[in-house]
DNA sequence: TGCCCGATTAACT
DNA sequence: GTTAATCGGGCAA
């Protein structure tokens, strides 16, 4: 309600959500570790953006020495973030049209990120509903592009700090059951099992193979 | 400068 | 299952 009186306006601190009240907040050293240990560990953290959001359900790993990673060919102006400290945001335009969001691992010059594929929708859902034009709740961010859309993260979010509003991560509680599998929509290194995700999730933008 | 194509999505058949 | 939408990055010329 306060909460939704708030939904457009920008670096307001929404009141805390009960998923994750008495959680601690995810700090940049979070990040500070290899991507293939971090990714996993995301799953069934929380992601707000501007106070909307949820828990992250799918992600994928990209490291520098992964052909299908975008620090593949080294820094360029675009994938520059990928070069710089953990624990901010790379945005980039996928297709012309959607922008993905990634959250940058390790250290300085290691390059690598994970992907954010999906969340589980909790907090703000009217400004997500509107955002995304649907009311299918499983539309709102299901898919890289659909919850960037949702969340309102554009190109302007692009080397944007994880641990300062607009972001708010915050830690899960317990061990979620994860699945493992293949990444999405690739033509190099796709048989690399580098995407994890929440088993059983209904938020997945695809189920995992058992 | 031109051309190819992608870490996607929605709307088709 | 297939395909259009849409555009900037990256590289060849």
């Amino acid at each position: 309600m306060q909460r939704f009186a708030a939904e457009n306006a920008i670096n307001v601190t929404s009141p805390l959500p009960s998923a994750v009240e008495h959680m601690p907040r995810l700090r940049k050293s979070f990040f500070n570790r290899s991507v293939h240990e971090v990714a996993p560990e995301l799953i069934g953290a929380t992601l707000l953006f501007n106070g909307t959001g949820g828990v992250i359900v799918e992600v994928e790993a990209y490291h520098h020495t992964d052909p299908a990673a975008h620090s593949y060919g080294g820094e360029t102006a675009r994938n520059a973030v990928m070069f710089g400290p953990p624990g901010y945001a790379y945005v980039y335009r996928s297709y012309g049209i959607h922008w993905c969001v990634n959250f940058v691992c390790e250290r300085a010059g290691s390059a690598s990120a994970v992907l954010i594929r999906a969340l589980e929708p909790t907090e703000g859902l009217p400004a997500m509903h509107r955002r995304r034009r649907t009311a299918d709740v499983r539309l709102l961010c299901s898919g890289p592009g659909r919850l960037t859309e949702a969340l309102g993260i554009t190109r302007a979010h692009n080397a944007l700090p994880l641990d300062a509003p607009p972001f708010e991560l915050w830690a899960r509680k317990g061990e979620p059951e994860i699945a493992a599998g293949v990444r999405i929509g690739l033509t190099k290194a796709v048989d690399l099992p580098w995407r994890y995700g929440l088993k059983g999730s209904r938020f997945l933008s695809k189920p995992f193979r058992p």
